[in-house]
DNA sequence: TTCTTTAAGATTGTCGACAATTTATGGTTA
DNA sequence: TAACCATAAATTGTCGACAATCTTAAAGAA
């Protein structure tokens, strides 16, 4: 029995892994978006029965990564504009609920930890040059910090299992680098201070604000990416 | 092929008809919460394969009725005061957002339509009375029109398919009925009110206090309920 | 007695095969 | 040629059986 490391999703079975191993592919793009999924050539890729590939299947469709139709089969999610803003409308509301939460209940040394977290990131070299560690790992690690401060278990599933790795699969296709790193870092500041000073209603604020603004960046490359 | 009357959803297979129904009697108690589930019996008492049950317990899983752990099994999810409040606070900040969508995006009849089923509600005798109609399925019912039309489908299904059944189960089995019932008839009339104005930030407030004072409410009848 | 170990029983995970449905193919007709 | 229908092929839904794991209960040691 293993972990998987963005969930932390406890790997016990074999439809275990082949969850996990799909949802890597569909999330970086190895298995294309739009594109059928066929039970039989896939249950034969992974060395495993159907049965056990369907229960998989299943839980994919469960963090939205791929559709169902009865009696027809599954596709990958496919990545459009539309999808995008609602997700992100989700997203926006449900993390600012979490930074209030977070705000209301994070013991001192949380966030002290949090703090020295941010610290890292800027000391990196990466950061400074603005490379993908920060925006990928760094900026996931900040965001599931906050969201596990805000205790609420349903709030904390609802976001890492079902929303994160679909805001993953955006980001990663779309190669989220570039300038807004700096800013993003202000941001989180701003965030850890509202926190420290516990006010909740500002924290929330300056969360929705910090990924509206993300929102809008993604927005930007998507545009320019199907354009091409 | 048939439909559901509450999530409208689509019964194409055996294993739609056994979740659907599954479903109904966890959430009116018939299955009491907190049970273990055991496929077999269960299998032969739907009168289907396991594989065919094992399909539906996944979906009763993925909007939160039962729990799964690798190797033991299932159960269905125990009803804690802890966990009401968690999932109100999912579901204030959803459906404030599903307000204020709305109030931008309503059309002029949609909103006479919905003002038209408030007074439907007023103008029958049980409401008045004070009976779980209104309480139940014409709640219900304003509610998921809100919902459906803030025309994002990440978050109607995220509530309808999501939150709503187990708010429901709260519901049902707290027996949900008593003096809320016109306090809440005045509250929905100044959301739609709001809405008409396409005053979103006023309509996101509003339905947000208005689902906390439901929260109160049901709180407190929750605490009676333990004591006993 | 109480705790640990072990074996039996029961339950879940996985498999391969069959049935039901959909999709692709090819032939017929207007 | 295009539209329609019938047939064949492929895919999904469902089933029963076996393997792996957990749970329970009995037996033995401290």
């Amino acid at each position: 029995m293993t972990q998987d490391a963005f969930s932390k999703t406890l790997i016990t079975t074999a439809s275990d892994q082949v969850f996990v191993d799909m949802r890597r592919e569909i999330v970086e793009g190895s298995i294309a978006q739009g594109s059928k999924i066929s039970e039989p050539e896939l249950a034969k890729r992974y060395g495993v029965s159907r049965a056990t590939l369907r229960e998989a299947l299943n839980r994919l469709e469960s963090c939205y990564l791929i559709e169902r139709k009865a009696n027809v089969g599954c596709r990958v999610v496919a990545l459009t504009a539309e999808r995008l803003i609602e997700v992100y409308q989700v997203r926006s509301a449900l993390e600012g609920l979490a930074c209030r939460l977070a705000a209301d209940n994070m013991a001192a040394d949380e966030v002290q930890s949090l703090k020295q977290l941010l610290n890292q990131h800027l000391q990196t070299q990466r950061v400074k040059e603005g490379e993908s560690y920060y925006q990928e790992a760094g900026d996931l690690d900040f965001h599931y910090r906050i969201i596990k401060a805000s205790k609420n278990e349903h709030l904390i599933h609802l976001l890492s299992n079902g929303l994160y790795q679909l805001i993953r699969m955006y980001r990663v296709q779309m190669g989220m680098v570039g300038p807004r790193v700096s800013k993003a870092f202000d941001e989180h500041l701003a965030i850890i201070n509202a926190i420290e000073n516990h006010d909740g209603e500002l924290a929330e604020m300056l969360m929705k604000r910090h990924i509206n603004a993300s929102q809008s960046n993604i927005q930007a490359k998507f545009e320019r990416y199907k354009s091409i």
